[in-house]
DNA sequence: TTTTCATATTGACCTAAATCGATCTTTGCG
DNA sequence: CGCAAAGATCGATTTAGGTCAATATGAAAA
């Protein structure tokens, strides 16, 4: 399997899961960051809309991120999550066009 | 979680996965239908593309046909499937847009 | 330099899912 | 009817994945 195609199966199997759906949704309201961005929140924030476990959101986060799905920048204590709208759109492409 | 919601995870799992991945794709080509069709394939000749066991690849029709990617269409013997490319384009849309 | 806070990591548990051999079912054929 | 072929189902095994409590890490605050 070529690495695009690991790349994309990855990026599918991030979003095939209820749980990282939401947060992607999430992550598409403005406002929420408890550190004052305007887009994409903080850890907390996603636990704040989501009933999961902290070290299960952290996972879920992970999975995004290593997906590419998701931008993750260190702040401080806090761990500022944002969508990554390129790649988003890329797996969009791939989807209506490669499967 | 919406009806909606449980389809759309369930494709988007059916599409998370390599040999899945490779089946509706081996469903674009045409003329290697065993009994005559123009497009699409019985599920033997899904086997002569495919190292995996017949039970195995029977799982993954079911998969598909379940997600609603797929058509299955009993004749005589055979199973004639065929991609479903109205909720493979309406997959390829959610992703576009809902995600 | 403690302490506190946000997040990550670890370890364990449990369920889901992929795979295959064996068997069953259905259908066509002699 | 008896047999053969295509495909589905069953049972078992193995691996992957979601979840949480406990703990670790790292950074700011007191």
């Amino acid at each position: 399997m070529p690495l695009r195609e690991k790349q994309l199966v990855a990026a599918l199997k991030a979003v095939a899961d209820p749980a990282r759906l939401k947060i992607l949704r999430l992550l598409k309201q403005k406002g929420q960051c408890s550190i004052g961005k305007g887009v994409g929140m903080c850890a907390c924030d996603v636990q704040d809309h989501v009933t999961l476990s902290q070290p299960t959101i952290s996972h879920h986060m992970a999975i995004l991120r290593k997906a590419g799905l998701v931008h993750a920048e260190k702040h401080g204590l806090w761990m500022w999550y944002r969508r990554n709208e390129k790649s988003l759109k890329e797996l969009a492409q791939a989807v209506s066009a490669d499967l």
